[in-house]
DNA sequence: ACCTGAACACCGTTCAAGT
DNA sequence: ACCTGAACACCGTTCAAGT
């Protein structure tokens, strides 16, 4: 029951339907203002529509996000969305990609430091930044289809590994040793952000207490261990974690492979 | 816009609405065996629905899942699955729990090894290995709202962690330490498994080469590194990349911390 | 006891029609 | 040029009715 994918007129190679890239999240080079429409509603574009479906998701979550409730929240009805986004798919994918930029804005544009340990420590550091920012978009950074499967999650733009590339190459590892670099580090991102965002999503940096009532007490009373343990599971130790892992995971970049 | 959830009029604690696990992904203590329906259609149970739904999405992925979709592989109209199961989200629920119970079986019913290293490797290799069975399920395992925020994906079971904790107290753990070990090993099975499940979930253990082409050569273009990097970030080097990682993270577990 | 038909309130998406 | 109304093919879910 596949969905078939007609064939533009236009000739422009369709390809996958992705978003123009240029009018997403990033400002155009000042171009003519258009401000207001007549109805005094705010004039709709890609990344207008981009932005406030990223807004929206922070809010509401990623399961209320609809295009019938998105167009309500721009005033203006679902089908108009269409003259700007091909589809729900491709909107989740552009909200991914604002967020992305958002990321790269971060993370790249400033000066090297001084060792490569700092580097990774500044980089990992803003992805986490990120991933705390917007908790509830953060599953679909790790989720989405990439747009090349080696683009690994949740680094899932070409803009912002090249230039993670770049640093790695000036601090004088060769392609081999960045690639590994790359993957480990992404790896590593994955597991610790997608867990503490996952917490901070429905919690807010909240009370650890009292969460042990959350499972059925009964239940519980069938593991022993969990039971006793269960207030030190619920103690938020992810600043720490993170932290230890992540120095950990740097002094192994620096021994090369055989 | 939250949904009502109304009063169970039995008298029951309607909680959050979970599946019974008693009837869920295990046998039965051997019963009277209702073999088939009159109509020559077999017989409708929780296990039943739950195994074709893990089935179903092995085979289509989850976005096909449909209530109505699986009834109609049942041989059953959608109304029918709500007398067992309470609705979408517990049935997708309950497809974790049947994974997971596989994991059980897999990992849990076997005699501990020497020492805790083999046994954290044979734990590790187990999960690794249900993710591979199922890699259009893992996202689920990864990223459904578990039972307690302290139960962390992937492992996602109350009674395989009771029993993880168990083998961890037999090699000499002490509590401290036991929960140190079950978070750095959720999280490292999360990273690691999260990116090798989706890889593997799109593409079966397939061809390396001709990926390349996947992004548009045009976007390629803009990233140098990108550009001559991705035959080599395209290679699959999940099997070193998770059997090094896991030999030093367990490495990094026999260091008490301060 | 177990299943179905019909109905309800939603979806994403298309397209001719309005301004 | 930009948006809407109406329509289509789907959803999940409820409930009275059938057997």
């Amino acid at each position: 029951m596949e969905t078939e994918r007609p064939q533009r007129p236009d000739g422009a190679t369709a390809g996958s339907g992705t978003l123009d890239p240029e009018s997403a999240g990033r400002k155009r080079a000042a171009g003519p203002e258009r401000v207001n429409t007549p109805g005094g509603r705010r004039a709709l574009d890609q990344g207008v529509i981009l932005r406030e479906a990223v807004r929206f998701i922070d809010e509401h979550g990623r399961e209320q996000l609809t295009m019938r409730r998105l167009g309500a929240e721009l005033g203006v009805e679902a089908m108009a969305l269409y003259r700007y986004v091909p589809g729900r798919d491709q909107l989740l994918d552009g909200v991914v990609e604002v967020v992305m930029d958002e990321l790269y804005g971060m993370t790249m544009n400033r000066p090297l430091p001084g060792s490569w340990q700092e580097f990774l420590q500044q980089m990992a550091h803003g992805v986490r930044a990120i991933s705390m920012e917007h908790p509830k978009i953060f599953p679909l950074v790790a989720s989405r289809p990439p747009a090349a499967p080696w683009l690994r999650p949740p680094l899932r733009s070409l803009r912002w590994v090249e230039g993670f590339l770049e640093g790695l190459d000036h601090y004088g590892f060769d392609p081999t040793e960045s690639v590994r670099v790359y993957r480990a580090f992404s790896t590593f991102l994955l597991g610790h952000l997608l867990l503490e965002s996952a917490i901070y999503a429905v919690e807010p940096r909240a009370a650890p207490a009292a969460d042990i009532e959350f499972v059925e007490s009964s239940d519980l009373a069938l593991y022993p261990r969990l039971m006793t343990l269960s207030p030190q599971l619920s103690l938020d130790t992810f600043d720490n974690e993170f932290e230890d892992a992540l120095e950990e995971m740097i002094d192994r970049m620096a021994i090369s492979p055989p």
